[in-house]
This record gives C-alpha cells, structure tokens and sequence, in this order.
DNA sequence: GCGTTTTCTGTAAGCGCTTTCATCATAGCA
DNA sequence: TGCTATGATGAAAGCGCTTACAGAAAACGC
C-alpha cells in the first residue's frame, strides 16, 4: 500500500495533462475535451485520488464547512437538530464541523473556531456570550443563531419557534378543560429565550383565564429531568399546592413524572404534567405526554439553509419563526382515544 | 470593520518583523526575543489576526481534524458518545468533523470524507461496508472502529463493551431472584455486533439455569422505541406467552413498557422489563428501569484516544473492552430501595 | 482562404502558513 | 584577541490546489 497518497500532479502526470486540467475535470470549471476526460477520471480511480481539503480551502476562496456550536448539555432533542442541519449541509455539498462548547471554558475565545475554519456558523449555545456573537458578526462570519435573537439588535438571522403561542394554547387547555388552577412552570436555563417565551405564554394563559400569577409557583427546571426532578421534590417536601405543572421542555418533564411517581402521586389525576418539544420519548411516557410540537428538525434545517444562503450572497431572512402545535396525550388528563386495551388491568 | 481578514504578513509589516519569526512566537517553535514577542503580540491584537486553518494545514503536515461517521439514526445514547469523543479530540487540540451518513446511499463512496480531510476516522455505523473500511484501512488513513469488530481480521482497533457479560448477569437475576422462566429477547438492528453479544449472554444464562431456548421468544426491536412496540404488540395480539422482555437496549425497552402498558399488564408484576446501556432516561421511566451501565462516554474517548495515539505513531491497542454492570431497578421485580414516598397512594 | 471566434489546454501566480537554511550578532572560552 | 557555540531573525522553498492569462488548435464567417 502506497503510503504517500495521490496529489493532483501525481494524476495529470498519468493522464499526461496538466494539473489545470486535472482541476477543470474535478470541478467541472470549464470545458474539457471527452477524451482527456477520461483519461484523467480512469488516473484518478487508479491512484484513488482524492482533492486535498485544506489544499482545496486555501487556493479558493470557501472552505467548504459549516461549523456548528452546541452546548455541552445532551438532551435529546439535539438529535433531530443535527439531524436537520446534516441533511441540508450533506445536500448543499457542505461539511459539518461540531464543536461542544468545552464546560470550563466562559466563551470560546480559545477556540479558533468560525471565522477561518469555516465559511459559516450555526450557533446554539446560550454559552457563548454577546461579545462573542457581535466579534464573530464583526469579523464578517456568516452566522444564523438557534433559539435565540441577536444581541444589540444585530442583524443576524435567527430561527425561532412559536413558543408563546404554543405554551399558551397548551396551558389554556388544562385550564378551560381539565379546570386545573394551581398550575407550576418550570423555568428552562437561565437566560434561555425559548424558556422566556413559554413563561410569557403561560402567564398569558393565566391571565386570559383570570387566574393570577403566583410566583411560588415558577422554579428551576433547566430543560433537565435531574433538575426538575429535585425541584419538584423540594416542592413536595415543601407542601407546595399545585395541580399541574408546565415543565417548560419534555425532558424535564420526564423528571417531574419522576418526582411525582414516586412521592406516590398520580398524573394526570393528582396533577396534571406538560412538557414542550414532542420528543420521541414524549408519547411512551407513562401516561403519555401532553406536549407541544415543535418542529426541531425542519427548524435545524431552515436554519442551515439560512446560512447556506447568506453564504452564497443571498439575502436571508432575518427571522425564521416555526409553528408549534399542542399535541394532546394523557398526562393532561385527557383519554385515551388510541386502540382499545387487549386486558384490563 | 475590515472586511479582509489579517494575515501572517500584515502582522509581520505592522511588527516589523519578519513572517517566520511571527509564526515562531505563535507557534512557541523557536525561540524569541523578549521585546520581540511583545510586539508581535501587540500586532497579533490589534489586528485581531487568527491564523487561518487550512494554510496551516496545507502547511503542517497534519489536518488537525478527526471525523466520526454515524449511522443516521438518532439515538439517545449518541449524545454520550459524541461527547466524549468531542470531548477527547478538542483536549488534543483537534477538530471534530461529523458525518452523518445519509440514509440513501449505501456505501459513503459518494462522499470524499475521511482519508484526505481528517487525519482518522472513528466509525460507528453498520452502513459503511466491509469494503468500505478495508478500502480505508488499505489508504492508510488511520481507523478506530465503535461497537464493531473489522472485516477479515484486519488489525483495526475497536471499542466494545463486554456485553455478553451483562446481558448474562442481568438474565440470571430475573430468573434466580425474580424466578422468571418465559424470557422474551429482542434483537437489536441486523448485524450489529453488540446485539448478538448480547443474546450470547441471554443464551448463557438461560442454559446456566436449564431453561430450553426458544426461538418464538426472540424478536425485532432494532434497538429503536417504535420497532420494539409494534413487536411486543404482535407478540400481545398472537398471545404469546411471557414473563419477562430484555428489550436489548434501553430504547426499546421504553417502546416495550408503553406497549404492555397500553395492553393493561403490569411490569414488573406481570411481564418484567430490562434495557441495557443505562441512558439517562432509564432511571426515570416508570418503573425505573432494570439495566446494564454502558459506560459510553468513558468508551468513545476511549476510541478517541486510541485514535489520536494511532495518529501520533504509537501503536494503538488492538480492542478495548469496556466492562458494564448490572443496575438493578424496579423494572425486574427488586423493590425500590430509594428514599420513601412521601404520601401513600 | 484569411481574420475571428470558440474550444481546449498549459504556464504560472498565488492562497497563508510552516520550516529548513543561511545570516549575523553576541557570548563563551582558550 | 581569535574562534566557535548559541540565540535571534530573515529569505525562501514549498504544501496541493484554483484560476487568471495566454497560446494553440479547430471551427466559423464572408
């Protein structure tokens, strides 16, 4: 096995071409005689060649990447995410480079990343902060935020779901229909927007429905099930009232379920339990989760898009904003409507 | 602001130095001048110069990038896996490149991953063919594989976890402890090695205690919620008879218990329940589910490392075996031994 | 049949950086 | 004082590729 791999010269020196013309068949830049064609594509499997990336970045202009940044957290709804922008990068011919925010570090000042490793970022992360949002914007980097609005007003595309619209229709609903009262929220990271959103949909709801806010009734719930859960404990052990709880995301509405389970509680009759997202574990919750649709997937993707766009030159929107829909289940209080039970229990 | 970016030149005119001597004092390869230094960082600053990858690359020798191929598929165990390899690979100042495999193609002939753009490869996916990995081995492009031994024996090193082990303890406890005789297994997707480790230990265990295997207790659960379900509901509809379902991993297992659920038997007490991989969620399913601790995080950086020692010139071990444990829970029968409830249902 | 496009292909100039190699002070040592 | 280690720096050669630019061959128009 040939250790050195193939270089672009080692190819037109086979086909007996020069390594313009190597290039041209490559990328197809400008016309090439059918012959020289495949003398050049059979020297190529020969020697199984294949373009040097860095090599390629540095004589163009693109570096053919599209960096995402993500938090350290792993929650699940970060599969679909990355799932959507994959998709979208892999077909526009783009490769994905991850980077897990490190948990030490305050910002990511000590990576290099965006700026020269990539022709544009995605940005998730509440971790990195404003200075480094405005420095990457500055510095002339194409970026699309996730899930969160540019700070100082930047013109930066952002995607966002209907959070507020969701949460309230979602609350709303134990309320008018199930007639819960003492409904608890469970805040998402602190700073979060899509949690800000959804608390403001609640308190819409609240309101709309005459009951008055009662801050005992918001605690952490950081968009994790451990979190939740021991809050949801402390309220418990505390003789908080309450008769359902939004638990601001699945995840930790997972935990809230936990916490209630095994204080002996029942959902949905003793309190009713909402999460938001529909992750796939939603529906196999026991009962299954009452939530809101939100469109991670599409959203990634459009997100992706965005930034393909602003790349190639395009105006991009400034705002994606996504639906969300309540998906009705049985933590809420509501029945059953799937096929019918092979045995009673 | 500029739109230009700053280069090694421009910092090296505006320090008055030469651009050896400022690549010297960023890379630490040289020594330099105190006073020197200075200035150069000075220039470094104002100008806000970062050194752009590629060049360096193209430069170097050395892509500083890894990349890790997937399978498509999104599952809950991923995050651990992406951390900890994330985690690795930026502590040895690399990047990470992520390529999940598209659903489609059959091989990932298609894209030019791997060989020229990283410096090796981490592989986790059944989709990458035989050929294809030993196509990248006989390249020369360093390899470690996830979960999966290589083609023909070529010396390739792989992380795996000792799943015959678990399975065989976890199998035993249900029946020795639970006195469970009917022990449904699930398989996981075809040709994935962990799943038919796993079902050795299964077959051992049943063996060990003189129960006869039956075939019509083994189905389809592809290590997916969904899959698991629909079989346990046709097992459900035929009337199979059961006391115990090893979903494989603990995905399935929660596709398992919202599938008995919803037929109104109970688990532990009619049918107990056990995963295997311990993801986050298992501890909060209801019941708590009866696994095996995959170590997955501690697995992947483990491959990373195997990786970047490989890349380094070292010679690599050829299989690291991670051990798992049994985590006994609810699921199987054992009593919740966690702190008391705080009201009686 | 001669100027003019049109096609095809080669030459060569970088892209921004790392890295010998050579240079030139200094400093060390006899 | 003379000669060599030593430290600090610059000049320059690429890394593998893209891409003007330009030349040569073939096709076209009248």
């Amino acid at each position: 096995m040939a250790k050195r791999r193939a270089t672009i010269s080692d190819v037109a020196k086979l086909a007996g071409v020069s390594i313009a013309t190597v290039s041209r068949v490559v990328n197809g830049t400008a016309p090439v005689a059918e012959e020289t064609v495949r003398r050049v594509r059979d020297a190529i499997t020969t020697l199984g060649y294949t373009p040097h990336a860095a090599a390629r970045k540095l004589a163009g202009r693109e570096t053919g990447t599209l960096g995402v940044l993500l938090p350290e957290v792993a929650a699940e709804f970060f599969f679909p995410l990355v799932r959507g922008i994959a998709e979208e990068v892999r077909n526009a011919g783009y490769d994905l480079l991850i980077h897990v925010a490190s948990s030490g570090q305050e910002s990511s000042l000590s990576t290099p990343l965006g700026e020269h490793n990539t022709d544009g970022l995605l940005i998730f992360t509440g971790r990195l902060n404003d200075e480094e949002i405005t420095r990457l914007y500055n510095s002339g980097c194409p970026l699309v935020l996730l899930y969160r609005s540019p700070p100082d007003n930047l013109p930066i595309p952002y995607v966002m779901f209907e959070n507020k619209k969701g949460a309230r229709d979602l609350i709303d609903h134990v309320i008018t229909v199930h007639g819960r009262r003492r409904i608890a929220f469970l805040r998402g990271p602190e700073g979060n927007e899509d949690s800000e959103w959804r608390e403001r949909g609640y308190r819409e709801a609240l309101e709309k429905n005459g009951i008055p806010f009662d801050a005992d009734l918001v605690g952490m719930g950081g968009f994790d099930a451990d979190i939740a859960r021991e809050t949801v404990e402390s309220w418990l052990i505390d003789g908080l009232d309450f008769d359902a709880i939004f638990a601001g995301d699945d995840e930790a509405a997972m935990g809230v379920m936990a916490a209630l389970r095994h204080a002996g509680k029942k959902v949905p009759d003793d309190v009713a339990v909402m999460g938001f997202d529909d992750i796939n574990s939603a529906k196999l919750m026991a009962p299954p989760l009452t939530t809101v649709r939100a469109p991670i997937e599409a959203a990634a993707a459009g997100a992706a898009q965005a930034l393909l766009a602003q790349i190639n030159g395009k105006e991009p929107p400034h705002q994606l904003r996504y639906p969300t829909q309540v998906i009705i289940r049985q933590s809420c209080g509501c029945p059953d409507t799937s096929s019918p039970k092979m045995t009673a229990s």
